[in-house]
DNA sequence: AACCAGGACGTGA
DNA sequence: TCACGTCATGGT
C-alpha cells in the first residue's frame, strides 16, 4: 500500500537501529583516539540528555555541510579538547582559533561564521525550542541544516531531506526530478505517521542505504530495492 | 589520482 | 525562479 512506508520497514530490517545523532560526548568514544567513529546510540532515543548534548548536535549539523562524518569527528573531537562544546566558551573563542580546530571538516572560513552566528542564536534562545522559521532566517542554516537540528537536537518530528533522499527516490521514482525541498519533505511528512522515532531512523536509514548504492555512478547500481 | 562527501550562498540570466 | 560557480579537507 504505502510505499514510503514499506521502505522504511525493509531498510530497518536489513541496517537495524541506527542510533542517529552520534554524540562524541557519549561513552563509547575516546576523545584521544583518532579517527574514532563511534557516538551512535542505537535504540536509545533519550539523546541528546544535556544542553551541551544539543549544543553538540547543532555544531556538528553545521559542520557536516557537504561533509563526511570523519572529518565533522576531529573537528568536534578539536572543539571538546578546548571546551568549546560549551556555547559560552565558543562565543569567546577567537575566530582564528575557531577557524584552525574546525579545519578538518573543511570550509572552514564560511563554516566558522555559521557557528559563531549560530551560537549566538543558541544562547538567545535560553533553553527554548526554535522555530524552523527562525533557524532559516540564520545565516548558513538552510532547509536541511534546520530540519536535522529540530529532528536530532530538539526532538521535533519534522522530516530531513538530503540529497541521497533526493537521488534515491527519484530512482524509485516517488518523487519528481522538479521537486523542490519543501516537495519532497511533504511526499513523506504525508505518508508517515508523525513519529519521532520513525522520521529519526528513516533518514538515517536512507542514508545507510544510499551510501552503499547511490554515491558511485551510475546511481542505484545493484540496489535490490529497485527490484521490488 | 580523481572523485566524493549527512549543503548553503552569491551571482547572472 | 534557476542553473552554475564557490567554498576545503580528508577518505576511498
Amino acid at each position: 500500500m504505502n510505499r514510503i512506508f514499506s521502505i522504511y520497514r525493509i531498510l530497518l530490517k536489513r541496517y537495524g537501529k541506527q542510533g542517529w545523532w552520534p554524540l562524541i560526548s557519549h561513552k563509547g568514544c575516546n576523545p584521544t583516539k583518532t579517527g574514532c567513529i563511534s557516538g551512535y546510540h542505537p535504540g536509545d532515543y533519550s539523546f541528546p540528555k544535556t544542553g551541551s548534548e544539543i549544543f553538540e548536535v547543532c555544531i556538528g549539523a553545521i559542520l557536516t555541510q557537504n561533509t563526511g562524518w570523519p572529518n565533522v569527528e576531529k573537528a568536534l573531537i578539536n572543539l571538546k579538547k578546548r571546551r568549546a562544546l560549551e556555547p559560552e566558551h565558543l562565543k569567546r573563542l577567537s575566530d582564528g582559533k575557531l577557524r584552525e580546530l574546525i579545519k578538518p571538516a573543511g570550509y572552514y572560513n564560511q563554516k566558522s561564521k555559521k557557528i559563531k552566528l549560530f551560537t549566538a542564536f543558541f544562547i538567545s534562545l535560553n533553553g527554548r525550542t526554535p522555530l524552523r522559521e527562525e533557524l532559516l532566517g540564520i545565516w548558513g542554516i538552510g532547509p536541511e541544516t534546520a530540519d536535522s537540528i529540530l529532528l536530532y537536537a530538539y526532538k521535533v518530528p519534522t522530516f530531513v531531506i538530503d540529497a541521497y533522499t533526493q537521488r534515491f527516490f527519484l530512482k524509485l521514482g516517488l518523487i519528481g526530478k522538479k521537486m523542490d525541498y519543501d516537495d519532497i519533505k511533504q511526499v513523506f511528512e504525508t505518508n508517515l505517521e508523525k513519529d519521532l522515532i520513525v522520521f529519526q531512523e528513516y533518514h538515517a536509514l536512507i542514508v545507510e542505504h544510499a551510501k552503499r548504492y547511490y554515491s558511485k555512478k551510475p546511481h542505484g547500481k545493484n540496489d535490490f530495492l529497485l527490484d521490488i
